[in-house]
DNA sequence: CCGGTTTGTAAGCACCTGCTTACAACGCTA
DNA sequence: TAGCGTTGTAAGCAGGTGCTTACAAACCGG
């Protein structure tokens, strides 16, 4: 709820960007289905239809959220501090600035729209590129695949189910149990049998 | 030639139980806000009336389902033998007459109605508490947790999101990049800073 | 055969969904 | 100031949702 439903009388712009923050928020909370286009206006103050003229489709608005923000913690974070500092980022409660929520709104998206299944791609399949780099053994694309699902697991059931203690546990707690793992699994040779 | 639809003709029993069959199906394919009672009656060869008449609504069936099978692998399986097993159920594609689908269907139901949220904890909760019996470590609760969220993320990643390489990966593989890692989760003291 | 109960069916209700349309209010500019 | 495109609004549409109701057909004990 952004109280600036006066302040802003004939304003495209802002009117656009209030929409889009609204459904990022949405999104992320509820995911694709369980978010409705009245939700979206109401939070954001502006009428329904206006959704529809400014982004064609609820799909598209979606498409639009995600590309926004997305891959914005990719670019910036190196390699070698993404695993710790994307788990940091999914630990910690949304605060405003922080960076976008692509990750949660993967997570609650499950299993959604086609655009959802797009996205799903994307962002996952950056992710994995970009951890794969971390090991020099064989299996990397898989290891980093692994990396890349225990992440989502941690935030599966820490903000989606809610489950104690993992719920409310310690981020600094949680990183220190889990780095020697992740280690484990980036540099040992995998061995038969 | 009698169609076998007529086969069925007043056994409330076997509706039941056909009811119940395709609602375990579809919830695990789709999750419970995709799945209409519609489907479930059309699947079953069922009036959609019937449904309501003998589970009361949908959110009960729903529970009804994870009530029937959702703990049988629990409670057959030795703790030690938990993960590797939870996770080869998991990967393997769904077999006729293979243990209820419990895992998929809390992935696919992320975020959907109180009746999952219930269901999420309990599920969550049992495999859990079997888990956390594997580590004399302090934190043993917490690292179960992170095993199950871990179980969860390559379940959501592979058969929710499809992502390669790790959908199509060989199982055993996978065991055996999974196992050293977990045991290094489960077994080392957590460190400092 | 009769009367009551159980099982199955078709139709519909009230509500919600994404999306559209018709129109009013505004502000620029000529 | 008059005209006109832009922004915002209210109402509604077509289809889908969970769920209910009214009723017919089958069964069973008397």
């Amino acid at each position: 709820m952004t109280g600036e439903q006066q302040a802003r009388k004939r304003d495209a712009a802002a009117t656009k960007a209030a929409l889009l923050d609204a459904a990022e928020e949405l999104f992320a909370e509820r995911g694709f289905d369980r978010t409705t286009v009245r939700d979206i206006a109401k939070r954001a103050g502006a009428n329904q239809a206006l959704l529809f003229r400014y982004f064609g489709s609820k799909e598209s608005l979606f498409g639009v959220v995600m590309a926004r923000g997305g891959l914005a913690q990719l670019e910036t974070t190196p390699p070698e501090q993404l695993f710790e500092t994307t788990l940091r980022t999914l630990l910690e409660p949304p605060r405003d600035g922080s960076p976008h929520r692509s990750l949660e709104t993967y997570l609650r998206s499950t299993g959604s729209s086609g655009a959802g299944t797009a996205m799903h791609e994307q962002v996952g399949e950056e992710y994995a590129r970009v951890l794969a780099t971390l090991t020099d053994q064989p299996d990397a694309q898989l290891r980093a695949d692994l990396v890349l699902a225990w992440l989502l697991g941690i935030g599966l059931v820490r903000s989606v189910t809610g489950k104690e203690p993992l719920a409310s546990a310690d981020p600094d707690d949680i990183v220190r149990l889990i780095r020697p793992a992740v280690q484990t699994l980036l540099e040992r040779n995998g061995q038969p049998g």
